[in-house]
DNA sequence: CCTACTGAACTTACGCCGTAAGGTTGTCAA
DNA sequence: TTGACAACCTTACGGCGTAAGTTCAGTAGG
């Protein structure tokens, strides 16, 4: 009575609160550690509470690979082809490092929503500008993708994280440096901190590549 | 009495048949699909017999890594070094094909055996024969690698797949020509039949970035 | 005011999962 | 014969996604 709206119990389950929690806790507890009873208790809810929203787990998943993609701008159409694509691939590639722990799963489904559909048409409309054809456009997109998708996954997945389940073997790690010497003489270019010349060197290699495809067919 | 050889109940649980079946597994059931307890029901034991040959899970996983890798050789050594390393590239894509289910666990993780070692090594010093220091090798490795990792994932676990979760939307498939151009004009190129060119487009970009680098510096 | 309906949230239950803890069996060396 | 040991099995626990059914506040129509 002394209310005129609804006291609203708690906080409301609204698809901005569900996805941005469920976004934090991956990257606290990792995409294996993500359950939907958790993110029910962050939420202050019961974990079937949140199927009325979401038909199932995965749509959650679905409803969050959008958001992130929400985050992934097209390059401005007024600056030299090579500038826009090495935007875009720094702004793909940012995105692995604002979500680490989702970027394995972000990297690896379609995006065959419209957000998705949004930037690949935007991403391939930015190789026909260039001057590509269709066929051009394509491949050099996939492939561009390719070394995108591995330079995230390797940051936030592969040789970057710890010792897999094999614990660390401390012989092994002794004896590596006799053994391998290669390993050893690029460890200090595998370190985190190396990571940003690597990416750049990669990329390079790529739009140097793309360019000289350019220049061949004028 | 009569059997002067153990009669071997069913079959024994050697290495060789629990990982071999674990892989099949795998290829049919999918990596999530894949549990202690189906294999164990393969090979004829109950689940926690697996316990008694691996500490974990995870243990088990590495070594299924092991086994794959074995199938991963380096190129010989006498031939010119831009073969060498296509040959490398190609025989780590041929492992995306075999094990599709296998290969998005497969290439997120870490190489601290001794066999990934060897491998790690050998393509390191395949990059130092060719004429690269060691910052470039190393920086080389891992672009390549990249590369690598995001084109075999795609094969097995991106866009080739199935819709996401959110079920194929067929007024936004038909709307997709109409809306997004560059999207329906790319479709023929990304078709599954079309992978192996985009492959080598994207691998021979690497490669000529490679070689120019090596003739600026001589 | 009553009623019927609706949507949000909750409750219970099922069959999976990995694995900790401990028990049983068969083989072989001493 | 005995005892150690490896190989394998049994039981049980807590967690998972989610199917199915229930509770309850708010509201529109009579």
């Amino acid at each position: 009575m002394a209310d005129t709206e609804a006291p609203t119990r708690a906080a409301p389950l609204t698809p901005d609160r569900m996805e941005s929690l469920a976004l934090a806790l991956i990257e606290e507890e990792g995409i294996e550690g993500f359950s939907i009873r958790k993110l029910a208790d962050r939420l202050g809810c019961k974990a079937m509470s949140l199927y009325h929203h979401y038909p199932s787990k995965a749509h959650l998943m679905d409803a969050m690979l959008d958001r992130v993609l929400a985050d992934l701008p097209l390059p401005p159409p007024d600056l030299p082809w090579r500038e826009r694509l090495a935007r875009a691939a720094r702004a793909f590639h940012r995105i692995a490092l604002a979500h680490p722990r989702f970027f394995p799963f972000f990297s690896t489904h379609r995006m065959n929503t419209r957000a998705g559909l949004i930037w690949l048409d935007g991403m391939l409309g930015l190789f026909r500008d260039a001057g590509f054809d269709e066929e051009q456009a394509a491949r050099l997109f996939r492939a561009f993708g390719y070394f995108l998708m591995g330079a995230g996954l390797d940051e936030t997945a592969g040789y970057s994280k710890g010792p897999s389940a094999t614990a660390a073997d401390a012989v092994l790690d002794a004896e590596v440096a006799r053994v391998f010497p290669n390993v050893a003489a690029a460890g200090p270019f595998f370190r985190p901190g190396e990571r940003e010349a690597t990416f750049e060197l990669g990329l390079a290699l790529l739009l140097d590549g793309a360019e000289q495809i350019l220049e061949a067919r004028p």
